[in-house]
DNA sequence: CATCAGGGCCCTG
DNA sequence: CAGGGCCCTGAT
């Protein structure tokens, strides 16, 4: 809650080890992500708040190793002192999150002489894609996402953070942790709306109750097929093709997921992966077989050359892509 | 000033 | 299966 500042003084240190060939930076930093006050980067260091069976914790992770033989350094920042058991299941966690224990071998050999995606595969070995927040903190997320501007799901998540999250430091750093599923049951529609969501409050409160009495279990869902998963998921109230997308892929790593392109994403692809102007898409369906070259790594091969695009516009103005970008 | 579309989704007809 | 409405914000 908002007043009190966590200060997360105990520290414990893992090391965790990426199956080879890893590359830190891209893995652990994606531009197109929207700048949230739960993490920061700089090159060969992550910080990131997590919260983890009901503890706060505040995570660095600092590349220590190479692209060949991959290592990171990671310091948990917590209240109190870590069991060893504790520890033990919160790295299993994160290397699932991160997605450290994939052999993309398979992908790097099929792709590397791939006029588009060669290139990428070569200057970054290994890249991962990553998902730091839980099953709910995704989906909260992205109900922030729908629908508004860049800036308008930054200022919804910042509220909300200092609502309902925690303020912690560590390291030198402050940051907020977020909430569990069961904080936000206490709240009514109206005290959502006034924080400025719209209606984006009814979804949130969906969305939150199955969490929070346990009807949803995030771990046996990672279980269960893909189609399971996508029907667990579309029928929270709120959530539709866009969202569920995005997660089968993110939170539970469905490299082939790819059915569903939104019209902003529609218009920078027509550019990407056509060389059409954005004003004049490609049709999503033509966008589609395009990708099917990539096969079951259709939406990881899109990743790449997505997070290329996105990496290259912090070193250079890509005038096209400004213009689609509302912040 | 007013108007409008947006990094979707739900609901209706 | 197409299209209107939704909260708010910033662009025009």
């Amino acid at each position: 809650m908002k007043g009190t500042i966590l200060r997360l003084k105990n520290q414990a240190g893992l090391i965790l080890i990426p199956i080879a060939p890893f590359s830190f930076d891209p893995s652990m930093h994606k531009p197109d992500h929207f700048p949230s006050q739960d993490t920061k980067w700089e090159q060969g260091i992550r910080w990131q708040t997590m919260l983890w069976q009901g503890k706060p914790l505040g995570l660095k992770f600092e590349n220590i190793g190479t692209i060949g033989k991959p290592k990171i350094k990671l310091n948990v920042f917590s209240e109190d002192k870590l069991e060893k058991k504790y520890l033990e299941g919160l790295k299993e966690e994160i290397n699932y999150r991160y997605d450290f224990n994939t052999d993309l071998t398979e992908f790097n050999q099929k792709f590397r002489d791939d006029k588009q995606l060669g290139p990428i595969i070569k200057k970054w070995p290994g890249m991962r894609i990553m998902s730091p927040q839980s099953l709910y903190e995704y989906l909260v997320i992205g109900i922030m996402l729908q629908n508004c501007t860049v800036g308008r799901s930054v200022n919804m998540m910042q509220i909300l953070f200092e609502k309902y999250g925690k303020e912690v430091k560590f390291d030198g750093n402050k940051f907020f942790c977020f909430w569990e599923a069961k904080i936000l049951l206490r709240t009514t529609e109206e005290q959502l709306r006034a924080l400025k969501v719209g209606y984006r409050a009814k979804s949130l409160l969906r969305i939150t109750e199955p969490f929070a009495k346990g009807e949803i279990n995030e771990i046996s869902l990672r279980k269960k097929d893909e189609e399971e998963q996508r029907e667990t998921l579309i029928s929270l109230y709120g959530v539709g093709p866009a969202t569920v997308g995005y997660i089968l892929f993110d939170v539970f790593k469905h490299y082939a997921e790819l059915r569903h392109i939104s019209p902003w994403e529609q218009k920078i692809y027509s550019k990407l992966f056509f060389d059409k102007d954005p004003e004049n898409p490609v049709p999503v369906k033509k966008l589609l077989k395009h990708f099917e070259k990539y096969g079951n790594y259709k939406q990881l091969a899109v990743h790449y050359i997505w997070e290329d695009l996105w990496w290259k516009r912090k070193n250079e103005h890509i005038p096209w892509l400004e213009k689609l970008i509302r912040v």
